[in-house]
DNA sequence: AATGAATGAGCATTCATTCAT
DNA sequence: CATGAATGAATGCTCATTCAT
């Protein structure tokens, strides 16, 4: 009553918003999203979560059932959002090469601006991937992306820019791989090797060193002659 | 009845050993690892690191203190382990554009049959490289990486082979970056966007791929000039 | 079989009680003041404790936090049950020599009656005070004491009964003192000295030598010129 | 082995007086004193004991067989120490009030400075007595400080300074508890009505009082006509 | 729709103690 | 005499979850 009862934390929740389902779930979902994302799925801990909220841990059970419904909730909705962000760049495939260094850098940023994507991308990993809901559903919300750089490529094959034969789906791979890895694994990699690479300067130009080597490969056939 | 049979599981556990405290230890460390790699540093469990062991769990605390010290331990063994297998890699510096090939090559399998190597790091990510140790002992443990690739740069550059100024931190990364993803995040990869590139001939391609991406980009000089 | 007994007790618990948190607390703190004033804090369990109450372990642990926490409430509620108790004594200050008699004679029993409470003071100056919680709040709580013996020796002093200069901290110290030590050490001084001192008789006797010692220092002048 | 196994403490530690049973006993001892009178019975552990030590926990098992017979056996040399000390205590009975006055002073600042007595008798209290060991050895250590005072009466009461009929042992025991008590209570005391009791001159008082009280309690006969 | 109270199962950790040499 | 390695049994505590209103 006085002292500890660590479970029942005093809040000044705003209370305005109340009798508002919806709300309620969107400020839940932001909560755990943090949460879930700087802990892990383990990790992570349900009264933490009520205790970001505005509202009360029995409500996360109300509307999302249990921890693993919350996350899975939150993983949909992380990935939906980030691929409807990724939707507001505008292209011009008129010019396919500066199409795919604008398609790259906005990777890049993305991914640098949304670390919690990222990590809660590699917590999903981790679990591989057992919680992404209905693999259709999934597959539905991503396809998108790989759309995106399947436009530019067959633009710079027709304009006779890029060599043809290569996959649009192992573009996005690249560009993936790497814009994903600078963020992931910046921790490690960082303290292994100096962190040289993540200061402004080195992110400069690391991005840029992306777009060459995509480009670059797009453009060269490659040697297979080896010396 | 049932509740306390967790502790008392009857183990046959190889006695021979015993007295012998680096085998012990050993013996504790390949069962975390496994542990950890699976369910993260919150989600695994001592009981069942203990349960994986031929020792008991008490031993874990009189050898690590506690979980944090054993995970960290874990780390270390991981990391240097897999920096030790990978100097046993012959590289013949005459003929510096097959000997990156071969280096790439090895590194995608190495990552790929590794996966437990890969997960941990993921998971100390995640944790933001909290358990990494002492930082001069981590880099000087991972070094040897970077050396090998900035051996075959100089002799590629010597030779006239690879154009000049480019950095072997940067090379080592990108190698890096692509082969560590396509372990890492091959689950959310997958299901978004099929499972081609994880077949076993997709693998193949993709390793060839990854050759051929940072190869053009050792020998062609990019084209900045956007169309 | 046997080693999960301890935590399943089937326990005829009064349910009606149930939903009322204040009855939950009394109860548990009931059960704990029990168990510290017997076995001192670190010798204290908390299972044990939960076995005494009609409530479970967790409970425990919901309304006090942890062990400490559940401690420092039970010390807290001995001092405020132990003085409001003495507040229930009344005193005729017309006469203050029998007036302060009664309240030794009361502080004596109360002592004897109350050894959890004596045993509980002990434990906590082996702790050194660390648990007394804010120390105004517990001056708070303590100052009636005092005011009482201050009361006594005012209307005495002012009747001409009692010599002047004295402290009532004094007295009230050497009456705790003495009807303290009654309690605290009976058992060593018993061992050490015989038990004659606390048969019915015994006691008797000792209470009137205490009386009788504080009431001759308040009358008499002590001689200094020592012989 | 590099970095945990907080059970087996690097410590240096003096190894000449090796292979001499009876110092590494007193050595054990002291630091179970130490320890013991800081944490109780029940709070002391072993390891800190034996950290504590220029010898190992392997020896206190070794020599004191448990952690209860190590107890006791701190509790048996306490006792036998402090008595012994109160031995040197020299005075002259022709004088008998500055005789008693002496005795007061000495255990007044005896207990002062013998803290780890004070809080070992406590605690001894605490677990009520139980390792006292043979009781009539237990009394016979003690003996000598009832028979000091009876020794100050007899000669007071002999030059007619003091009145007839008191009890030795209620004297020592008058003394005992005052003295003991300062020491025993002085946190709660402390906390609950302020420090000035505790103050070097409010020490000096008090113990003045103290001889004052027992004096005039043994010079004049107590008035029970109560006013 | 909402909530404070309640909880069983299990978690990491610690303890005094004994074994093997 | 001496010691590093080993251990069973508990200990304090936490977790996601459900009850009662």
């Amino acid at each position: 009553m006085l002292c500890c009862m660590t479970e029942n934390k005093e809040k000044k929740k705003r209370q305005g918003w109340k009798q508002n389902p919806e709300a309620v779930q969107e400020n839940i979902l932001e909560a755990a999203l943090e949460e879930f994302a700087e802990r892990g799925f383990a990790g992570a801990r349900i009264n933490l979560i009520a205790d970001k909220t505005d509202t009360s841990k029995r409500m996360i059970y109300y509307y999302f059932g249990d921890k693993e419904g919350l996350y899975r909730r939150v993983i949909e909705k992380t990935y939906t959002d980030t691929r409807q962000g990724e939707l507001a760049l505008e292209l011009d495939l008129s010019k396919p090469q500066e199409a795919l260094r604008k398609l790259i850098t906005f990777t890049f940023n993305h991914h640098r601006k949304h670390s919690d994507f990222i990590r809660l991308v590699m917590i999903e990993n981790i679990h591989q991937g057992r919680h992404l809901g209905e693999k259709q559903h999934f597959a539905d919300i991503n396809a998108p992306a790989i759309q995106r750089v399947k436009e530019i490529y067959s633009a710079g094959v027709e304009q006779g820019v890029f060599r043809r034969g290569l996959s649009a789906e192992q573009l996005h791979w690249q560009i993936s791989a790497m814009c994903f890895f600078n963020v992931s694994n910046q921790a490690t990699f960082g303290a292994a090797f100096g962190d040289q690479l993540f200061t402004p300067t080195g992110q400069k130009e690391l991005c840029q060193t992306i777009e060459d080597t995509v480009l670059t490969f797009l453009l060269h056939e490659p040697d297979r002659l080896l010396k």
